[in-house]
DNA sequence: CTTCTCACG
DNA sequence: ACGTACGTGAGAAGT
């Protein structure tokens, strides 16, 4: 056995690594006094984040309580290995900091199903997203194991990450390949990897009363792990990645950037994603740019670049100048090295051997609560165009379903600022844009008309003025300063809701939901953005109840992935129209009285079919 | 590491 | 009194 002491918090620590039959022995005995006093830490140390790339391997596994851990060589085999699974099953109570990571790993490479761990899981990630979701840059604490511990357990907490890097670099090794590298015998290695769940152990304790102190439900707590355990079997479940297809347009895309790249070189253009080169040649051209980025440099964004080249927004011909070649070309050379870079090359870096992508989808990211999916980012493939979107498939035989909310933050705007004649018009099933052009502009109102009410609807939302929606919707600053004024009157409860809500922020900084008794935390130099956090936050709400109902109807299966206000889908052809009115069904509820309703479309095999691709 | 840009809801 | 667009992830350039 080899042992390792610490001091944490004033106590002296010790983390112990079997190495006999004998050691194990003793690890099992002290598994078995730890789990009756309490809860049990748990973490793994792996080769890597890529879970699901061939030559992935578990290399240790570790258990812990506040004084002592054990860090078992599961890369060794044998006895080691089973009794680390053994001792998993064994557990009841179990603490894991940013569970869904390990759950995966086990569930992938040590044979136990998450299904089987999740139940028994918390999550001390989650609680301290609960307590403050705000990253480091926000001025928030972060929710990384390091910096919680250092702010709740001990001040002194070591860097564990930041250590290890050292140690590889010391050992010829980088950040990549250092985890894989690293000898399992090495001290540091092994110490760090049980001083995590020695941390971990201390900081569920203190998190739970922090939340008590809060007053924040554990209902809500509960809810928050069962959305992060069907994230997490999304993530297993993963995308089927056309990669044939992929490896095409990947191609393609490369020859266009290289082609367009080309073009711009010829006007002295060498790098298009160079601002400051881009400002240059424009002015060499004798173009005037007046644009301005907040710290005074000369902005060349899409916008200054279509309409150098004399186009609209959605890249048609505007026909109002001369377009400019140098723009043109650097517009297409952007946008194909950008999707190439960002969606099929990412595509193609993490598809696993079975042909799926497996994104990272983090269940309570934003401060608003809101989910993020990351490696790739498939929140924010582009819907202009289905050339992206086409890459990703429904399983064999399936078909794509795509089912969304209708309008969902307008309608918890009107739940939860009680707009009685918001509420009104959607009982009656009426469009929210049009009836409020019609009340504002009467019977014969025209499309113009509904699109102000829309981007005065949205401002309201996001807490915009009059200049902002202007410039949003191209109305003029008057007709979008008359249409706010009829909008107060049409809806006065939303200015009255706002600024209640925005006098009780203002007092703690921090934003009460009514609906979950989620705490958000609002910088009190920017109150106006109370009203957007309302609606985001209750709106993420929406989606994830709604993901609980779909579980509960046995649509997991068939679930993919969460976008904000959309679930997409994968279902059998046979099958789809019947599962699109189950999926349906759990998305339509009513919120405090005001019906939340959702449309599902059924597309083909690709994702890229519901955005104009014919397959 | 910060800034700028661009993709989404 | 007035006015403030919200939330993300990702890559590239530049400091």
């Amino acid at each position: 056995m080899r042992e390792f002491q610490h001091d944490i918090a004033g106590d002296r620590v010790t983390v112990h690594v079997p190495e006999t039959a004998e050691d194990l022995q003793e690890f099992w005995e002290w598994l078995y006094r730890a789990r009756e006093r309490g809860p049990v830490a748990l973490d793994t140390e792996t080769t890597g984040l890529d879970i699901f790339s061939p030559g992935y391997r578990l290399r240790t596994v570790q258990f812990g309580d506040a004084f002592d851990a054990w860090v078992l060589p599961y890369e060794r085999g044998g006895y080691f290995a089973s009794y680390a699974r053994d001792a998993i099953r064994r557990c009841r109570q179990v603490l894991i900091h940013n569970a869904p990571f390990d759950w995966l790993v086990l569930d992938r490479h040590a044979g136990i199903p998450l299904e089987d761990l999740a139940p028994w899981t918390t999550d001390t990630r989650i609680l301290a997203s609960l307590v403050d979701p705000r990253q480091p840059q926000e001025g928030g604490i972060g929710t990384g194991l390091k910096p919680l511990s250092a702010h709740w357990v001990d001040p002194a907490a070591p860097d564990t990450q930041a250590g290890l890097t050292a140690v590889f670099r010391s050992l010829g090794l980088t950040k990549e390949t250092g985890w894989a590298g690293i000898p399992l015998t090495d001290p540091t290695f092994l110490l760090y990897a049980g001083l995590d769940v020695i941390l971990t152990a201390r900081l569920e304790p203190v998190l739970r009363r922090e939340l008590r102190r809060l007053g924040v439900r554990d209902q809500l707590v509960t809810y928050e792990h069962e959305l992060a355990r069907i994230c997490t079997v999304m993530m297993r479940t993963g995308l089927v990645l056309d990669v044939e297809y992929t490896r095409g347009l990947d191609g393609q895309l490369g020859d266009d950037a290289e082609r367009y790249a080309a073009e711009a070189a010829r006007y002295g253009v060498e790098n298009v994603n160079s601002t400051a080169q881009l400002a240059d040649a424009f002015a060499g051209m004798g173009e005037n740019l007046t644009e301005r980025t907040a710290s005074g440099a000369v902005k060349v964004d899409k916008n200054v670049l279509l309409s150098l080249a004399d186009m609209g927004l959605q890249w048609q011909p505007l026909g109002v100048r001369t377009p400019n070649p140098l723009a043109l070309a650097v517009v297409k050379a952007k946008r194909a090295g950008k999707w190439r870079q960002s969606y099929t090359r990412t595509f193609l870096d993490t598809v696993d051997a079975d042909g799926r992508c497996h994104p990272f989808i983090n269940a309570l990211q934003a401060r608003t609560g809101r989910m993020s999916i990351t490696r790739p980012a498939l929140q924010t493939l582009p819907s202009s165009d289905a050339m992206i979107r086409r890459c990703l498939l429904a399983d064999p035989g399936h078909v794509v379903i795509s089912t969304d909310f209708s309008a969902v933050e307008m309608r918890v705007l009107a739940a939860l600022a009680d707009v009685k004649r918001m509420k009104l018009a959607i009982e009656r099933g009426e469009d929210l844009h049009d009836f409020t052009a019609r009340l504002v502009y009467g019977e014969g109102f025209t499309k113009t008309h509904r699109k102000l009410a829309k981007g005065v609807g949205l401002g309201k939302i996001y807490g915009g003025g009059a200049a902002t929606i202007s410039r949003q919707t191209g109305a003029p600053i008057e007709d979008v300063q008359r249409a706010l004024k009829a909008y107060d009157r049409l809806y006065p409860e939303i200015r009255r809701a706002s600024s209640r809500w925005q006098r009780e922020a203002f007092q703690t900084g921090m934003v009460k939901i009514s609906a979950t008794g989620r705490r958000l935390p609002l910088d009190r130099d920017r109150t106006y953005a109370v009203t957007n956090y309302m609606c985001q936050s209750a709106a993420r709400d929406v989606l994830g109840q709604s993901m609980i109902q779909m579980e509960d109807a046995g649509l997991l299966p068939y679930m993919r992935l969460p976008i904000h206000d959309e679930i997409l889908a994968s279902a059998p052809a046979r099958e789809a129209e019947e599962i699109a009115r189950e999926v349906e069904r759990c998305m339509t509820w009513p919120l405090y009285g005001v019906p939340i309703v959702a449309e599902a479309e059924i597309g083909g095999r690709s994702w890229g079919s519901l955005y104009g691709a014919d397959y």
